[in-house]
DNA sequence: GACCAGGTTCGGTTTACATCGAACCTTAAG
DNA sequence: CTTAAGGTTCGATGTAAACCGAACCTGGTC
């Protein structure tokens, strides 16, 4: 079961699920530029700029969060997140290479 | 520009417009068992036994052609859906493996 | 302690989409 | 020529999802 943030473990992740988080522009757009930053930078919601409330924003975070495509992790103040790389390269090869050769 | 049909060309073809037509269930079926079936199979909509009615069949089809993961052509009586392999396989590298390792 | 920035939660609205039935077209078979 | 099967088109409906504002929480800063 995910843990209490809601993150799935690997096995747990389910690519239909990933696809459908993935197809929001918003979100895609998200999943990319943590693509373009060097592996585990983390960035608040926030730093991404999108034209959203924070509410809205907060809705796409936990879709991407319980698909398993980011971590977020608490930072006192605020909450970071990170693309979990390792665990998607090992659930879903080539779907990030995917994705990054489509920005 | 899609053709008359509404096929687009391997250029044309966008990941985001992809992953939407995948991230419904009934699709994703369908592509899933076109992938299982040898290179070029053509079968008709009817054939998947999708539960739901024909206008809806007609419906998911059209939005897996345009989004070019499928070719559906005129077999006089009905139209044979085959799988884009290559166009895929060239555009989208990878993407078709993902989605045979998670069937 | 007052304040502010980053996030969350909670209703509520609005928009997108999956779904259907009915009418219609086309082709093949009887 | 009638029937039937496979698809399409056209509204219409229902539901899921994106979106918002307001209230609230937390942890820094002054």
């Amino acid at each position: 079961m995910p843990d209490e943030d809601g993150h799935p473990s690997r096995e747990e992740m389910s690519l239909l699920t990933v696809l459908n988080a993935l197809s929001d522009p918003l979100r895609y757009a998200v999943v990319g530029a943590l693509l373009r930053e060097p592996e585990g930078t983390a960035r608040t919601c926030a730093s991404f700029n999108l034209p959203v409330s924070k509410s809205t924003i907060t809705h796409h975070f936990r879709i991407l969060r319980e698909a398993g495509l980011v971590q977020q992790v608490d930072r006192g103040n605020s909450r970071a997140a990170t693309l979990r790389r390792a665990d998607l390269d090992h659930r879903f090869p080539g779907l990030l290479d995917l994705i990054g050769a489509n920005l």
